[in-house]
DNA sequence: GAAAGTAGTTTCCTTTTGGGAAGTGATTTC
DNA sequence: GAAATCACTTCCCAAAAGGAAACTACTTTC
């Protein structure tokens, strides 16, 4: 005979909607590497962002740059210089996201090592 | 006459490696997804795995857990039951991700609201 | 013996992501 | 006037990620 399975989840679902939003931000090879460099450094042009970024092209730095502005979380203003420069830096609302930065960094720090001595 | 731009950097860069490190292994659509419902769930069967995460293919599944397990992340138990069932695990290293999962599910509420209430 | 459940693997395909090279247009420097 | 700098964009391609469906192999249930 089969047996019905009732699941209780409920409460669940929307805890995991907020991760899942978190991570469609997150993922992917260079943001976190592009907020981790305007936290250290604060306020950043273009250029001097991917002498920082190792190994990303412009291509890339400018797309990354346009979603985290579509999200709220980096600020780009236009600088009125002889070549035309642009700054960029994180929102107060990207601000935010120091925290969780801070926490992958101690995490990866710790990983690191674990594997490490692993081998 | 050119400007020579000799920069500071060094304390960055091992900071930025553990950065790297923990997101090649939490980057991807499912994996945090996956931890998070262990971390709920406790000791989960595959099947059972894949009826919470909802969306995720036989494929995926397997491969991601393949994934977790090679980095320690999760222990894979073999059960000898009538038709064998496998329960996957934390580890106690799996363990540790519990607070920057928090972190990111603190966020991603918070980043939820924010751009519900902008439109 | 047919069906269904266990835990996957394999094949084939599409989509997404990432990257290099070159071009743009304005301005400044040599 | 040639070369370089700034902040990109466009094009074209390769690699990685993701997914649907079928298949394996074994056991239990009807």
């Amino acid at each position: 005979m089969k047996k019905k399975i009732i699941e209780k989840r409920g409460e669940c679902t929307t805890e995991l909607l907020a991760i899942k939003d978190a991570m469609e931000l997150l993922s992917g090879k260079w943001k976190v590497h592009i907020i981790a460099t305007l936290t250290y450094k604060g306020a950043v042009r273009f250029m001097d962002l991917q002498r920082h970024v190792e190994g990303i092209g412009a291509k890339m730095l400018s797309k990354e740059l346009q979603d985290l502005e579509v999200n709220l979380l980096i600020k780009r203003t236009v600088l009125d210089t002889k070549p035309v420069t642009v700054e960029y830096e994180l929102t107060p609302h990207g601000k935010t996201l120091e925290k969780i930065i801070g926490e992958i960094r101690i995490w990866g720090r710790s990983h690191r090592k674990k594997i490490i001595e692993r081998k």
